[in-house]
DNA sequence: GGTTTCGTGGAGGTCAAGATCGGCGTGCAG
DNA sequence: CTGCACGCCGATCTTGACCTCCACGAAACC
């Protein structure tokens, strides 16, 4: 039988220093995503990982850093997430709807990282208000290039689009998350909500209002 | 010689009780819309209102007691405003398009009380998550019908794409007063996302996917 | 097998912010 | 004119959370 600790490192154990920081950026996550960032206390995230506080101290400098690591990462993952999405095919229905799948697989899967960035707490600070609202902005402006590729309309005109499709997959798949009913599944709400923005976005070149 | 300060209320003078409470929440509003919750202090919501702590202690129990007045009162405004602009007309283009400018008329005005809707950094607190919820499910409950009575589709699958419609909306004005450049004017970013909304969700019962 | 070294742990300092007590000035009744 | 009541202010207390100090134990090396 291997002993290998793998999931299931007991307290006291040596880690080396990048499996260390893995486990304890692992327990940050879950913390923050449970709590937010203001109820997360530090202990709760040391003890989570099992260890003391000041190991928390030797691999980051402060809460804020820890945080902003987290964030970088959710925040990297859901816009390569859509540019992969867009890039995935030619056709612009089916871009819409791989988009839309991509937004309810990171925020069902994941680890709840999405609450990091669309239920921030710690919006006021700039360095996290900056990085949450890159999101939006790097989602909607590649969306928006396929856009104005087609639809020949002006960049702002294209934007505005972008980011109410973005908008409307980021607050539907919330919503539907938290909508503890089943009865739709992943697929089927984001198909409907693919084709409700397909239908708007499609052809849009006209302009009949 | 009148010495009614009406508008310009300075330190020392004394107000009758529902006054000074009137100024409390409006000092209040101001900072928390500022700042946040965790960042604005009771010091500076006494500082602005021109009084002292003990005074805002006097009219609120707490600060979370404080917040939720005003959070209150402005979730009452935009559910309120949309089932305003859903009653206002029988047509239901005409309804989209009332609704979306409803969103962007209350995150222009409404000296920024959407950011207590919206961008709250106390979601984590039940009794905020509870009525920051309840907005979104409201409103979209309101556009749910609507879309219900001419679609035919189940109330899961219309409660989706209303929440999606809000979310569009929500996250459309919030983005368009972000972003600084008015080379986009209210009606027409409000017109060119309800526009996309409308083709969306008008005609829906056709199921072509 | 001894020593050295490094990581770990519990206990504590500091500070910000929410929440509260003794003086004071003002307006009114007698 | 004089005493009283009332509401406001400066100064203070406490709590809670982020962030470090001193002793211990295990691993590595000769």
């Amino acid at each position: 039988m291997s002993t290998t600790p793998e999931t299931a490192p007991k307290r006291g154990s040596r880690l080396p220093r990048l499996a260390r920081r893995a486990q304890l950026l692992e327990a940050a996550q879950e913390v923050f995503v449970a709590n937010g960032y203001h109820a997360a206390a530090m202990d709760d995230i040391a003890d989570r990982a099992g260890v003391s506080k000041p190991v928390l101290y030797q691999h980051f400098p402060g809460k804020l850093e820890l945080y902003l690591a987290l964030l970088d990462t959710s925040c990297d993952a859901i816009v390569a997430s859509v540019r992969d999405a867009l890039k995935s095919t030619d056709d612009n229905k089916q871009r819409v709807t791989a988009t839309m799948h991509a937004f309810y697989d990171y925020v069902a899967n994941a680890q709840g990282a999405f609450r990091l960035v669309f239920e921030s707490d710690l919006t006021n600070e700039p360095s996290v208000r900056e990085r949450v609202d890159r999101v939006t902005h790097e989602c909607a402006e590649a969306v928006s290039e396929v856009i104005s590729a087609d639809a020949g309309l002006s960049r702002q005109q294209s934007m505005v689009l972008a980011v109410s499709l973005v908008g409307m997959a980021q607050v539907s798949a919330r919503y539907w998350l938290a909508a503890d009913n089943p009865s739709l599944p992943q697929e089927h709400a984001a198909d409907l909500v693919a084709s409700l923005a397909w239908r708007g976005i499609g052809g849009f070149p006209r302009t009949d209002g």
